[in-house]
DNA sequence: TACATCAAGTTAACAGTGTTAAATTGGCGT
DNA sequence: ACGCCAATTTAACACTGTTAACTTGATGTA
């Protein structure tokens, strides 16, 4: 019985299948076409063998979506470590949340509740968007070290343009190139943080 | 047979109905419980008969939301005759905005596929965003009168300002009080309209 | 009045969804 | 060889969007 450990191993290696299936099937076909019956054929099991993993589909879904919000810290964490100053860094977290938006659109999508995505779970009490917002937060204290108050309005500040501009460069792709797009998202994020100092 | 009249008056009564059915079910229990067969116990018709009215649950959807798109456009006009001023129009018409999208979250969500609320059809490509596009392109226009590739950049900008904010605002409720994120939102709206003389 | 036609509306069905209870299967220890 | 137990599957429930087939009742005509 000494496979205990290695069963623990195969289970934990179908819980990352089912977790890249549903991703895979969300970047191929939309959040609308992910299924549980289909995450288990792809990963060759039935159904009620994914329950055994999430709960809901409503779980699978924030697990997925706050593993989004841990990797956008990570990356958080990393841009701090290359750089020094707070104006950089606000930028190439700024650069860096735009590039995670396009290259993984589906995460996107399924961590604000876009395009079909629909998650019940609310987002904002997750310890991973608490952890994010935090990061941030510091950034701008370390600009202006002012009250609390003052500090959570310029973080939403910040958190609207570039959500807002994430997601409308996303809606108007068709009409308006995506390197466009960046340009002026750079340039608006380049005013926001020159605008702190 | 002078009746037919009075059909086509009861068919247009059911039609609306039918609309207006839908956003009350949205409105109370979220758009995923949007269903044609809750939508035509509702209107106290079998669920084939919806059909009769719209060809599919998405352009149900779709008229919805381009009704939506209608009635915000309604708006800037009254607000154009009211004032003359393009700084004072341009921020009327984004209180407008903020205000329909508070009063009426539901209609809000399905115009931007938001929480649930799904529709394929594409929003862009609609003759009711093409115009209310226009009206802020005019406005911005009359403050500098630059290229259109210049406008359209401005204009993506306050879009994604306002959208941005009024997304956030809606996700962030329990957070931080929506009185404290209009607040916000006046100041930056003021901020980029006296930023564009 | 009897019959045919036709529109309005309904029922029934198909393929799919999330989710759970019940049944099955295969391997292990006794 | 038998019984148990875990792993897995089948079957079911109540839904979903959508469509074909059916019923029903009223109307016009012979």
């Amino acid at each position: 019985m000494e496979t205990l450990e290695r069963k623990q191993r195969s289970r934990e290696q179908t819980r990352v299948g089912i977790v890249l299936t549903a991703k895979d099937i969300a970047r191929r076909e939309g959040w609308q076409a992910v299924s549980i019956r289909k995450i288990a054929d792809a990963i060759e099991y039935s159904a009620p063998i994914v329950y055994e993993y999430f709960d809901s589909k409503d779980i699978l879904l924030d697990e997925i979506r706050n593993e989004g919000f841990r990797h956008l810290k990570q990356e958080y964490e990393r841009i701090k470590k290359v750089y020094r100053d707070p104006e950089k860094r606000l930028f190439e977290m700024s650069i860096a949340q735009w590039q995670f938006a396009v290259e993984q659109p589906e995460i996107y999508q399924v961590m604000y509740n876009l395009n079909g995505a629909y998650c019940t779970i609310p987002v904002c009490n997750s310890v991973a968007v608490e952890d994010l917002s935090n990061t941030i937060r510091e950034i701008i204290f370390s600009f202006i070290p002012k009250s609390k108050e003052s500090i959570q309005k310029l973080y939403f500040e910040w958190w609207s343009l570039s959500h807002g501009m994430i997601t409308l460069a996303m809606m108007l792709r068709e009409q308006q190139p995506l390197e466009l797009s960046e340009q002026v998202y750079r340039d608006s994020i380049r005013r926001f943080v020159r605008g702190l100092r």
